[in-house]
Parts: C-alpha cells; structure tokens; sequence
DNA sequence: CTCCCCACCTGACATCTGTCATGGGGTTCT
DNA sequence: AGAACCCCATGACAGATGTCAGGTGGGGAG
C-alpha cells in the first residue's frame, strides 16, 4: 500500500482528488494540507511514501514545500501537479529533487500510474511541458536583471524599483533596457509578462 | 435523481469532482464539458437539471457558458464553482441568471447540498464572496474608462490602445488618468490591477 | 429648459521611460 | 596578463506618459 500526502489549496478539488485516489487498490491518502506550511507541519509528524503537491498555494508554494518536505523524508517521492505549467517551474521543481510533474489536464489514470512509478524510483514529466521547457531554454537574464525585472513586474515606477533594490534609478533603468531587449519584447511590461510566462522570474 | 452536467477545463479536476458528485444518491453526472464551447455544445444534444461550470476555462468562460445554456435550457440551474472569487464575475453571473456561486474552496458537502438546493429553485451565493462583492461595491468607471482600462492592462502604449479603440491618444490618456484618480492608484498599471482584482474590467 | 454626466476631442506642460555612450571595479577563464 | 563577463553607476536625449485646462455635442433627470 503506498502512503499519500495529498496538498492543495482548494478543499473541494482536495477531496475530490482524494476520493479518486483512494479509488485506487494500492493507493491510500493518509494525510492533506492546504498549503505549503501545513505541508511542512504535517511532514515533521508523519512519514509518507508519496506527496502530491498543487504547485499554487498560499504562503510556501509547492517547489519550496517539496524542498522542504525532502529534506525531513529523503525517501520520500515528491509528484507537482499544475494548472499551468511554466517551463521555469519545472526546472526548478527537477532542481530540488521533484520526481514527477504533471499539468491538472492529464488523466486520472496517469497520476496514479505516475504515483505508483515515482514510488519505484522513476521519474516523469509531462512530455509537452518537457517540450516547451527545453523549447524555452535557459533565461537570458543576469540574476540582477531578474530581480529588477521582478520589482517592475507589478508596474512600480523606476524609483521604487530602485529603493527596493538598493540602486540608482540610472541602473534599474539600464537593466530594465536590457532585459527588454534580450526577451525581444516592447516594453518592461511585456517582458515581464514573457519571463513571467517562462518562469524566468 | 438530479441530472448534472459538469465543466472543467482540467481533466483531473473533473473526473474527480465527478466521481465525488456520483457519490450522492441523489445526483448523477450525464455530461462533461472541457470549454465553455463545449458546454454549449452539449446543451444543444441534450438536457440536464443543474450545470456546475467552472468560472475560468479556456475560449467562452463559465459566465458566457452559462448564459448561452440557459437560453437554449432555461430550466436548467446553473451553479459556477471558481477558484479565485472576484466581485464583479459574481455580478455578471447573477445578472445572466446563475443560481449558485461557490469558490472551490468549499467542501463537497456543500457543493451537493447547493446542487439541490438550487434544484429546488434556491440560490445559493457563498457567504465570503456576497459581502466581498458587497464591500467593493459597483465599478466608478464609466463604460469607456473601462474599456481602456482593460485594453492598458497588459501594458500596450497609449497609442497602441488608442488604435484598437478607436480613439484619440489624447483622449485615452484622459480616460486612463481619470481611471487612475477614481481607484486611488499610483499609475495606470496599478489601476489595472485594482480593477481586475475588483472585477471591474 | 436647464443642469449634469458622459463621450470625445485639442493643446500644453512636467515628469517618467527607454536608449545610448561611457566608465570603474570585480570575477573567471585562457 | 588579457579577454570577457557581470555589477553598478552617471549623464544626456527623444519619446512616452500623467495631469491640467478647456471645448463640442448628446442624453437623461429635475
């Protein structure tokens, strides 16, 4: 019988999951949470053979939640489940130790069978989120243009982004200029908005 | 038995919910759409007593969903289940004539008991989402405001959004500073947010 | 009928942004 | 040591944006 820690924020989407797992013959749900934290909390208090992780939640998001929950249980197989998936967040789900990952579009059918081949030491990831994360590539972006394009992700004016990063308005806007550039877009906003869509920041 | 149709556009999401639902005595799932074109497809080969739509999915969203269904089935009820609640989008779905707006939050329970309920010819809003809606109260935008408003979300230049409506630079700029005045915002981008946030646009 | 609000426009101004040139100090690789 | 990066900064300029003042015309409320 393989032990499950089910997370996800929405209680109705939660329990249904459930339901649909337990379902399954060799599959049981003998833990829930919320959110990343109460993850977390549960993690220190239970051992699980699998987590699956919604990868939006509130307060610790899935990838950190794993993080975390690897470092209390090594053996434990971690499996992220999506709405959408961003090709940024799959590679930093594989980086901390993330065995599956999967958009909420698959089947049911396919979680439990990727449950069942993380637990056997596999891995698998969705084969066109794999695609459009390799398709994608490496961000182009300076770890200090990340974080400037960041601030300015929410449209702050060049002289907050500036005291919140701690530089001269001159830079941010330098760094504003080459992010734009090197993402191709029009403006700032736009090349938020397609690092944003990439996972790039 | 309480005949339902069911929309999601996340695969997993919807045959759990569905499984969920199928446990109630009372209900059955006939019906399951992935869009809202879907659903409206579905409306038109057959008939159902309550539809539970899903207020984000892609192409024709739940409230657009809805509103065709109950004029191709006006004794269907319909109940939108959403996963972030804004207060206009309960707005729009109570003029277009939905019955029942939960956010997925909520527990199974009381999905199944809305689902009767709204059979019954009840309506049911959740608690949270009717005095958010009622605390932010109706849009201080004038139809146009909006229009630009929603058109300056994503960070087009003023010339781009005076383009596609059809109106004077000069004229959008005084659009989107009054916007800016009546929401309390910083800049336009900042208004956006609000407006989204509030359902406004 | 008058008043007010809305849709639309123009023009002018200060400020903010995007872009370019240029430079110094640091690390890493060859 | 030199080349090639990155980080951080300044100054300058065109163009975009935010704000204000003002004008036309239409429709609904009083």
């Amino acid at each position: 019988m393989i032990r499950l820690l089910l997370a996800d924020d929405e209680h109705l989407i939660r329990t249904a999951l459930a339901q649909l797992l337990e379902l399954e013959e060799d599959l049981t749900v003998v833990a829930q949470a919320a959110s990343g934290d109460e993850v977390v909390a549960v993690a220190r208090a239970e051992s699980f053979d699998v987590a699956v992780l919604d990868l939006q939640m509130p307060g610790r998001d899935g990838i950190s939640a794993a993080t975390e929950l690897l470092r209390l249980q090594p053996g434990c197989a971690v499996v992220i489940v999506t709405g959408h998936g961003r090709p940024g967040h799959l590679k930093r789900a594989l980086s901390a130790g993330v065995r599956g990952f999967l958009p909420k579009t698959t089947s049911a059918a396919t979680l439990a069978s990727v449950v069942r081949s993380v637990h056997a030491g596999g891995r698998y990831v969705d084969p066109e989120l794999s695609a459009e994360a390799i398709a994608a590539g490496d961000s182009p972006l300076t770890p200090r243009e990340a974080d400037v394009l960041e601030l300015a992700a929410d449209g702050a004016p060049v002289d907050e982004i500036a005291r919140r990063a701690s530089l001269s308005p001159g830079t941010v806007r330098n760094y504003l200029s080459s992010a734009v550039t090197k993402l191709d877009a029009a403006n700032r906003h736009d090349a938020a908005a397609t690092a944003r869509r990439l996972g790039w920041i």
